[in-house]
DNA sequence: TTCCAGGCAGTAG
DNA sequence: CTACTGCATGGA
């Protein structure tokens, strides 16, 4: 890492892309956790407490790290950095991967064609469990327009130029909410319930991304998630993979993991659990990754 | 009109 | 154990 004035540079070696990443982030659904203008991304970020607008650009075989509201002190900058490690998942070598891709029968197309795509991350397992919570079952244009309501009704968040940049609601605020509140916003009674108490267990401190992690294995953790109402086998799986960044996921009974098979397998109804096993078993340590690269054969431009 | 979206819990048999 | 149902909304 490399200090200088405001800014951080980190290295990005190894098969990345940035273009590939930053198409996933601005695939046509207006997230409302960052935005997208031209080539950087403005990530909002609270680092110590402190609102904090990260502007992130392809540098020279590095991301370029910038604060943009505020003067970045070293821990700052530090922070700032182990986020976006984490964000785009830079510590990860994909090679195996890679080599696991060329040697299948269907899928050495997806190292080319999507070179350097990372599995872009969730860090806040907050965030991530409420996400999941809103897009089950409805589409994804719906989901990001309910997760919109939700921050912009009770997330934080910091002006620069003239415009609003949202912080993900903190528990201790959903917490104290009825369901009706969340109802007022499109939620079903379910899912305005479950939001509520997962974030009743984060403020209470039975839930936390520490303690799952000290799980000592996959199954541990699943069984931990599942515990949780309104989580289910997929959620359990998508969190892991997506916040605790495990590379041994798979959401099954996904619609899009369900449709990319039956394309690519030339199926004409979803596959069956088992067959999805089948067809990850060679990728063993690396499902997590297959899961993205799947659901990146589902959008547009191939 | 009906069906289905990045599911899940509750109930009945 | 499996099968079925309601949930909110909107686009196909």
């Amino acid at each position: 890492m490399k200090l200088s004035g405001t800014k951080v540079n980190i290295a990005t070696s190894g098969i990345f892309s940035f273009k590939e990443c930053l198409r996933f982030l601005d695939r046509g659904y207006d997230d409302c956790l960052y935005s997208i203008e031209g080539n950087r991304i403005i990530k909002p970020l609270l680092i110590d407490g402190h609102k904090t607008l990260l502007q992130i650009k392809e540098g020279n075989h590095s991301l370029e790290v910038a604060f943009l509201n505020t003067e970045a002190t070293e821990p700052g900058l530090e922070q700032a950095e182990a986020f976006i490690v984490e964000w785009f998942d830079l510590d990860r070598e994909l090679q195996p991967f890679y080599q696991l891709l060329s040697e299948h029968s269907l899928l050495p197309f997806m190292s080319r064609e999507f070179f350097g795509l990372r599995l872009m991350g969730i860090p806040d397992l907050f965030e991530a469990l409420c996400w999941c919570i809103i897009g089950q079952q409805i589409n994804l244009a719906f989901a990001h327009r309910l997760k919109r309501k939700l921050v912009e009704n009770y997330g934080t968040s910091i002006n620069y130029y003239s415009r609003p940049y949202y912080f993900f609601p903190e528990p201790e605020l959903l917490a104290g909410l009825n369901v009706r509140d969340l109802k007022a916003l499109q939620f079903s009674r379910q899912k305005a319930e479950y939001v509520i108490g997962i974030a009743k267990e984060f403020a209470e401190g039975s839930l936390s991304k520490a303690s799952l992690r000290n799980r000592v294995n996959r199954s541990q953790m699943l069984k931990r998630l599942i515990e949780i109402r309104g989580v289910g086998e997929w959620t359990a799986n998508y969190v892991l993979m997506k916040s605790l960044k495990r590379m041994d996921c798979i959401p099954y009974g996904d619609s899009g993991l369900n449709n990319a098979l039956s394309s690519i397998l030339g199926l004409d109804k979803k596959p069956t659990r088992t067959e999805v096993e089948t067809f990850f078993e060679p990728f063993a340590g690396w499902e997590s990754y297959l899961v993205i690269y799947l659901w990146r054969t589902l959008s547009s431009s191939r």
